[in-house]
RNA sequence: GCCGGUGUGGUGGAACUGGCAGACGCGCCGGACUCAAAAUCCGGUAUCCGCAAGGAUGUGCGAGUUCGAUUCUCGCCACCGGCACCA
């Protein structure tokens, strides 16, 4: 054995041990409990960063962990590949999105086996790959087939210069992220998936996520946004139309004293002759600034009071939500009220505090519940009782019906770009829209687009693309061109994997015993959206009847941020950690000032290299730091000293084991008796090793706070170290120690333990070996020190024996001379009794 | 504005179900080894008063419940995150 830790050497034998051996590989064996634990698959973007790190060396402790529990483990990896950055990079550097993005996925796999990760390659998805994205393809047939796919005229980000959509994120500060040009709102044909056919059902779902952090459930029903109310219809004067609105506060409905539409209302080109007025308007729509809108002149009628009330056109009401027309009633809707203060509109109050008079005159409105007033035979009703009575008085005269909305909206699914699913959809002169059939998938990305940045979506400038037969008639027809956000590709890669490469994804064997997925692991930049679609393919896919259930992720983790101070230089910026000399610039020489702890990124600059890292101090000590510095699901401070400390603790660990190497290896035997330690640091010794076995298991089970169980390690190497065996019995107490101490620690750091494990005799692997289990009886304490309170104050702490009776603690609490000095003189009132913990004695 | 989170030593963070506040790591101080330094090892390290024994204070602030509160309740403050003219 070596004298001192040789990380390179050990962590690339072990990682060709696990891939020759195959150990990560997962079948499935319906004879065994399964774990699917998954982390969030990475973007190929050239290598991967801190985060990664974080987050894979969550996802493989509690992967190396379950499996050590006796689980059948599924844990896989892949990459989500499809994506702009590619398609910008071959714009930049003239090579092909797929070069870029397959060398990229090369780089970042050889990247994560160097982090010793437990994947089971051979369930490896690449979503860019015809084999992954027909299956997009087919599952748009399915949803197209059964009404939940469907294409209407929608807005889109247009940049007139590159006269190209934009996704949101593309657009800063209003204009076009590449040249800067105002970004307009232009209507185009758009594919969508009908969501919100689910939101109910998303809705419902959020009350069974238990294993979800609630911030993220209470973001997903946010998202979904359903609010109950009453839709009613105004009569015109002057029209046969109807104005419908949508109200979640019924019990106003006697304050109306104007009404609202948006300006892209349907009814608003109707309601008057001043285009002029409705173009400007309509320009200010959905800006903040400040409500704006005109008086058509027209009137409607409250189908309540027969109050005949003038209607505006307003840009702050949406036509997205609702019905895009609203009922105004400026005493109980603040909105309501500055609208009315600036157009001078009445004010009628039909809502009285429950306790206090209403201010009048009004400066504000009241948007509480309380009691009508003025509301005909709803006045002196409650709010709450007055909704409910008015919304079933509605129904029965036929003029407005009890609804619900949500803020969910369609899913919007298309993209004018070229790396993405081809929508499968054929367009034909005669035949109109029509799918492709499934025996024809996957419509591939022809590999002769040209990319140039600018123009329409490069399919429709691919004639070998664009131009095909009609599947019906056999008619030249055109391919549609858009292709699928890549939201789509990560909705269901997970049920992907349940499913080996060869197979096809819907095997429901697979499925069955898989899903769902017990641990999904991930950032919180994910709560909405891609949990939400994934959530909502899931159901999408039980109903078409190709997997069992609805729910994907069981339990979900979000860690933190990996987070490291800024450093910024007067002359030359924002500098890297590298940059930093002695607190100056090493360029300038200038002094740094250092800036705010912030999430690492790019821009900053205050980011850590993990290849870098590796290099210096082995994947085992990056892993144990990432894990150690703080609780998963909160944000970490990067720090070089904490890597230190966490390499510093495995050089411990080799040098424990290396010095009491002969020792370990001759005690071949792990059984102590205990009655034969007596009260010896060997016995403290085997006590410590199945505390510590309780408290580890405790710690990964209970939220896996990683850091406290790996702080229960730390006590248990020092004291390992601090042991000298002297005879038989002592050496087969190291033994166990030790033995104990490298399974547990196996899964944070594996290299190492792999290594440890074979030098103290071990055959096999250490992860081939069930993780421990502790002695109820061995992990108990001898003696344990009695606090002893007066008045609640600390006054003395005694070793008494273990399992003292409530009377005997007392009698010698009472006892001691220090709690004496504090009793003396005094009449004891009460005395509470901790089985094992305290004593306090109430004096007065 | 609404929803959620966080607040503990010089520092990252611990603390079961209301029971010793500060585990473990980092830093710092002292010591050993060394010609010396680094590395390593050993000891100390919340604050204030005190030579010490000891005492007092202390988990963002203010109340409350309790024999006892970092933990529970109420009211504030600060910071972070999400949503937001959603009718």
């Amino acid at each position: 054995m070596k004298e001192r830790y040789e990380f390179q050497a050990i962590e690339e034998k072990w990682q060709r041990y696990w891939t020759e051996r195959q150990l990560h590989r997962t079948d499935t064996d319906s004879s065994r409990k399964k774990f699917y634990c998954l982390e969030m698959f990475p973007y190929p973007s050239g290598k991967i960063h801190m985060g990664h790190v974080r987050n894979y060396a969550i996802g493989d402790v509690i992967a190396r962990y379950k499996k050590m529990q006796g689980f059948s483990v599924l844990h896989p990896m892949g990459w989500d590949a499809f994506g702009l950055p590619a398609e910008n990079a071959a714009i930049k550097n003239n090579v092909h999105p797929a070069q870029w993005t397959y060398e990229n996925v090369e780089f970042m796999k050889k990247q994560l086996n160097r982090m010793g990760l437990s994947y089971d390659w051979t369930r490896e998805v690449t979503t860019c790959s015809p084999e992954y994205y027909r299956w997009n393809q087919w599952i748009f047939l399915k949803l197209l087939e059964r009404g939940l796919a469907y294409k209407k005229a929608s807005f889109v980000n247009w940049c007139p210069d590159c006269a190209t959509v934009l996704a949101n994120e593309q657009v800063v500060d209003g204009g076009c992220w590449r040249c800067d040009t105002e970004v307009i709102r232009k209507e185009l044909d758009q594919w969508f998936f009908r969501i919100t056919d689910y939101a109910e059902e998303l809705l419902m779902g959020c009350d069974e996520l238990n294993g979800w952090p609630e911030r993220v459930v209470a973001m997903q029903k946010n998202w979904i946004g359903r609010s109950e109310g009453l839709e009613v219809d105004f009569a015109i004067e002057g029209s046969s139309q109807k104005l419908r609105i949508f109200t979640t506060r019924p019990d106003t409905l006697y304050g109306v004293t104007f009404m609202c539409i948006a300006p892209t209302h349907p009814l608003a080109e109707l309601l008057t002759d001043d285009k002029t007025g409705l173009a400007a308007i309509k320009a200010k729509y959905g800006k903040e600034e400040e409500k704006e809108g005109f008086n058509t002149g027209r009137f409607a009628v409250n189908p309540f009071s027969g109050d005949r009330i003038p209607i505006f056109i307003a840009n702050f009401v949406l036509m997205e939500y609702g019905t895009g027309a609203i009922m105004s009633v400026p005493a109980h809707d603040q909105r309501d009220f500055e609208f009315a203060q600036k157009y001078g509109l009445p004010v009628k109050v039909v809502i009285e505090p429950e306790q206090g008079e209403a201010a009048s005159p009004p400066d504000a409105a009241f948007e509480g519940d309380g009691i009508l007033t003025a509301s005909a035979q709803f006045s002196g009703l409650k709010s709450e009782d007055a909704r409910r009575k008015i919304i079933d008085y509605a129904e029965a005269q036929k003029f407005g019906t009890g609804r619900v909305h949500y803020k969910l909206r369609d899913w919007g699914i298309s993209r004018q770009r070229y790396w993405g699913t081809p929508i499968p959809v054929i367009y034909c002169d005669s035949c109109g829209m029509v799918p492709v059939p499934e025996d024809h998938l996957p419509v591939i990305l022809p590999e002769d687009a040209r990319l140039t940045g600018a123009g329409a979506s490069p399919l429709a400038e691919s004639p070998s693309f664009l131009n095909v037969r009609c599947p019906k008639c056999g008619a030249p027809a055109r391919r549609e061109t858009d292709t699928m956000d890549t939201f789509v590709d990560s909705s269901w890669y997970f049920i992907r994997y349940c499913s080996k490469r060869e197979e096809e994804p819907f095997a429901r064997d697979n499925s069955d015993y898989w899903m769902p997925v017990d641990q999904y692991i991930g950032g919180i930049e994910h709560a909405v959206l891609h949990l939400l679609y994934s959530r909502f393919f899931t159901r999408a896919l039980r109903d078409i009847g190709i997997v069992g259930m609805g729910e994907p992720f069981k339990n979900l983790l979000t860690q933190g941020m990996v987070c490291k101070e800024t450093w910024k230089c007067a002359e030359h910026g924002w500098l890297f950690p590298e940059e930093v000399e002695r607190g100056a610039c090493s360029r300038c020489g200038k002094p740094v000032a250092r800036g705010r702890v912030e999430k690492m990124s790019k821009s900053k600059k205050n980011v850590i290299d993990p290849d870098a890292l590796i290099q210096r101090f082995g994947a085992d000590t990056m892993r144990l730091f990432s894990l150690f510095a703080a609780p998963p699901e909160r944000d970490l401070e990067w720090s070089d000293k904490g890597v230190e400390g966490a390499s510093r603790f495995l050089h411990k660990l080799w040098a424990a084991v290396f010095r009491n190497i002969e020792a370990v290896r001759s005690a071949r035997t792990c059984t102590v008796d205990p009655a034969a330690l007596q009260n010896t640091s060997a016995a403290a010794l085997l006590r410590k090793t199945h505390q510590t076995i309780r408290k580890v298991t405790d710690d990964i089970e209970k939220d896996y706070h990683f850091n406290t169980a790996i702080a229960a390690l730390m006590e248990l190497v020092n004291e390992i170290t601090g042991f000298s065996p002297q005879h038989a019995a002592d050496r087969a107490v190291l033994n166990c120690a030790i033995r104990n101490a490298l399974l547990m620690i196996s899964p944070f750091a594996p290299h190492v333990a792999e290594e440890l494990w074979a030098e103290i005799g071990e055959q096999g692997s250490v992860f081939e070996h069930p993780w421990p289990a502790w002695n109820p009886a061995l992990a108990r304490d001898e003696e344990i020190e009695l606090v002893v309170q007066v008045n609640g104050r600390l006054r003395a702490k005694i070793l008494v024996p273990a399992g003292l009776s409530d009377a005997a603690a007392t009698e010698r609490a009472l006892a001691d001379a220090k709690v004496g000095e504090h009793t003396a003189g005094k009449q004891i009132v009460k005395i509470v009794v901790i089985q094992g913990r305290l004593v306090n004695i109430v004096v007065k």
